[in-house]
DNA sequence: GTGGTCTAGACCACC
DNA sequence: GTGGTCTAGACCACC
């Protein structure tokens, strides 16, 4: 399970859809993968219900999961809707960032350094909602 | 002159902040020239005077710039005190987005790429505080 | 609860900003302790809210004080981070004041004391946001 | 000469008042020494008259020179009228300041430091108005 | 209810 | 003229 930090400027609604990307970027939330529910998540984390469910509708809307009422939420197969528009959006905000870096001294080493670092699964796989329930599917 | 979204989730001084350290990082505003007195600006972005004065203050407290009581506000030099803290900040929030970025399809080819263009002085000179004049002295 | 002095030179926000950075650091108030509303706080002292805000906001970046939004503003735990450059600047200003001092008369003596002085709880807990309070819940 | 800060918050006059003091208080200037005139030290530090008609002023005020009308301004032998008070306000502050170094982590050892340096003629005398003048003196 | 942003407009300090 | 502070009051986001 992941933290969250309550102090942090960043409203915990996106805490989470960022914790909750992440975990899917770097795979350790496959596709079709069942997400916690509401209920549960939030006593895990103390975190009022409608604080999750926004987040959950959030992730939605961004094409991350979806959600089958009735079941549950689920991530989503890579969406490849707007996955170019999203990359396009994602490249200027790398680009307005490195220029902002390369004006504080940052090297072309240090961003193939920062390149490697950035691949999945080559982490440390530290988040997880539940490394028991791996466990479990293997039976 | 640049453009300012009023409907945008982002404050207006903060756009403020953002647009203007862009202008310093690509080197359209040099060290020491003065900016826009609050005043002008102001009426130039129909934008409240107090609003502005607080993007040039968190500029200031950045190290973007100083200002000079009755005289002016102005570029700084490079500030070299504490640029290795925001630089290592900067580093962490790169790898995420070329994290989420790569999950999307960037590759090593598009990345040297972003960072070719990152670099100052080879942008499309877009955003000025007057661009028309700089055009006319060429005549 | 503490005096401003509206006659002063020293801006308002500045009076407050220190004389709540004196209560935590005298351990007055203690680290998570909520602080008094804005709202709370401007009646109470009848100072425009917005004053207060940038008072609240000065500290937090200061790293004396955090702020959730909805919830309220709280005191820091100590700011491990940039400690050692305040303090540096600090010992300069400290200085800068023995120097002057010891001009006026200071003896090592008079030092020692006031370095004694100036240690946290040994002092006569003048400034306080409810100090009646706590009398009454001594009874 | 000494250096002024163009770029500081803090006001040119005030910075002048206070150089000029620390020159008083280190004993780098004498009692009874003439201080540069009004225009020669506006010329010299290429500051308006009137900011050092200004700084002046404020030294006369805080009893550290005094001006004989159509012959100069000259540093005063000790003021011992209201040095007292003065020590007193001081001391005061320097406990402040103690208290907040004392948070952020200063020994009773750093203290003792400080202590040491801030002694007068200890010091690497870099700054005088005129240390030719000294020689010449000497015939 | 809590913090955060913004406007409109006044007044002060510095140069 | 320039920056800096402050008030009065509105409206939004978060919880």
């Amino acid at each position: 399970m992941f933290q969250l930090d309550v102090r942090s400027r960043k409203p915990i609604y996106e805490q989470l859809v960022d914790k909750i990307k992440e975990l899917i970027i770097n795979q350790i939330l496959k596709p079709d993968e069942q997400l916690p529910s509401v209920r549960v998540l939030s006593s895990q984390l103390t975190v009022n219900p409608n604080t999750i469910q926004r987040a959950y509708r959030e992730l939605e809307q961004q094409g991350y999961i979806y959600s089958i009422k009735g079941k549950g939420n689920f991530v989503s197969k890579i969406n490849i809707v707007s996955n170019e528009q999203k990359l396009t959006e994602l490249k200027i905000d790398i680009q307005k960032l490195i220029a902002e870096a390369i004006y504080l001294g940052l090297t072309k080493e240090d961003l193939y350094e920062i390149y490697e670092k950035a691949h999945p699964n080559k982490k440390s796989g530290s988040a997880s909602f539940s490394p028991d329930k791996h466990k479990t599917q293997m039976k």
